[in-house]
DNA sequence: ATTATCTATAGATCTATAGATAATGC
DNA sequence: ATTATCTATAGATCTATAGATAATGC
């Protein structure tokens, strides 16, 4: 009985009847959470995650079909999060009266910071699809909903924009600041002069670059 | 006897006495190169990588301590190619004439190359180097020394620059661009926009967007 | 009575070595 | 005689299960 997309036949997660059961799963969960964003799915046995739960490996068979489901149950639960989370930041009526650059400055602020309370858990998530085309699809998916939000957004105020063709741009322009917060946060592992400076400073440099590409004005501040 | 900086005493590859030993050694080299970068180091296991080099495990381990040995070993050997590639590429005399835009053009279409040749070796890299320092610590040398040379370049041409900052400026838009080609290159993976372009399209608008940026004349093209 | 948990372990997989066999080159 | 290779296997580690034990809630 699939209780959404991650969650299949192959994949199940039992659903508990005693009331123990939920305190187990949600504690597997944020156990496997932890060592997974930091050490990858595979690095990680299963013993480890039991143990961190505070329980043991049949317990851990008894939740979840196999160590591949528990990975989907993750991302199921973390997928959930950010798809309301978007849906709800990213509603028109909350941005009236705000500017490409706004709504560019604030994207950055708020995925920085979100991005930073799972550090590595993205880059783990990517690790893992890796030989699993399924969860690749489903991770893509979600960075497409978000995308096509903030598309919408931006496409609302193409007026301000200056580039001979917004569509491109817009979509240019968003995958630019994906990549270059991406980096920034694995970049834990590869230290770059973008690491080495403060977020506000990276996030004011990235927001120069893109108003300057996509040709709108700067927020206004310093001057 | 350390033959450079990745062979040290722990992570020794052995001299080899007769001609025998170097062939073997190479296509153990290839074979792992392969292999690591398709799946990873973690994944690839040393009898896949005997049997790729058409021998015997036993001959892996007569060669190089450990696997992590042979890990070094290929990093050594791609770091050596990409030092001469960089030195001989980034020497001042080459590039009499050339704008800034001329150098940002070369470099990405010159490392977009490059990377492809060797799709997913540099991510295997960064990986492995997770639970490696010292890795990781020869990975940033190499990154930088290209880095510092690139700099080198575009700091001559300072007058061109109409960012405020010439400095902050260089280091940032390096990074901007290492990191979109990391994430194009990457994103086979995760397909976002910036993957359903082509190559030509993907240098022209990630040089639009550096030259926005620093303020210099893009090169002369279609007008 | 049913559901959840634990302990112990079978089976798979991988690293690294020991010891036997083959090739090299003085 | 020395160096290189191969075969076979010990030892470590990890997944998943079987069977025993404990807790839940009708």
């Amino acid at each position: 009985m699939p209780r959404s997309k991650f969650i299949s036949d192959l994949h199940w997660v039992r659903e508990g009847q005693q009331s123990r059961s939920q305190k187990t799963q949600e504690a597997l969960l944020d156990a496997a959470e932890a060592l997974f964003s930091d050490q990858g799915a595979d690095a990680t046995c299963v013993a480890d995650v039991a143990r961190r739960a505070g329980c043991s490996v049949g317990a851990v068979y008894h939740h979840f079909r196999d160590k591949k489901a528990l990975l989907y149950a993750l991302f199921d639960r973390m997928s959930e999060q950010k798809s309301a989370t978007a849906r709800e930041a990213l509603d028109p009526s909350r941005w009236k009266g705000a500017s490409v650059a706004d709504i560019l400055h604030a994207y950055l602020e708020f995925s920085l910071a979100t991005a930073r309370e799972r550090p590595a858990f993205m880059r783990a998530g990517l690790e893992a699809s890796r030989n699993d085309p399924a969860l690749l699809e489903h991770l893509a998916d979600l960075h497409r909903e978000t995308n096509a939000g903030l598309t919408r957004l931006l496409l609302a105020r193409e007026p301000e924009i200056g580039h001979p063709e917004p569509k491109v741009a817009i979509g240019f322009v968003l995958d630019q600041l994906a990549a270059m917060m991406k980096t920034r946060l694995d970049n834990i592992l590869m230290p770059t002069e973008l690491s080495a400076i403060s977020d506000d400073q990276f996030i004011d440099e990235t927001l120069r670059s893109a108003c300057g590409y996509l040709q709108v004005p700067m927020p206004k501040r310093d001057d």
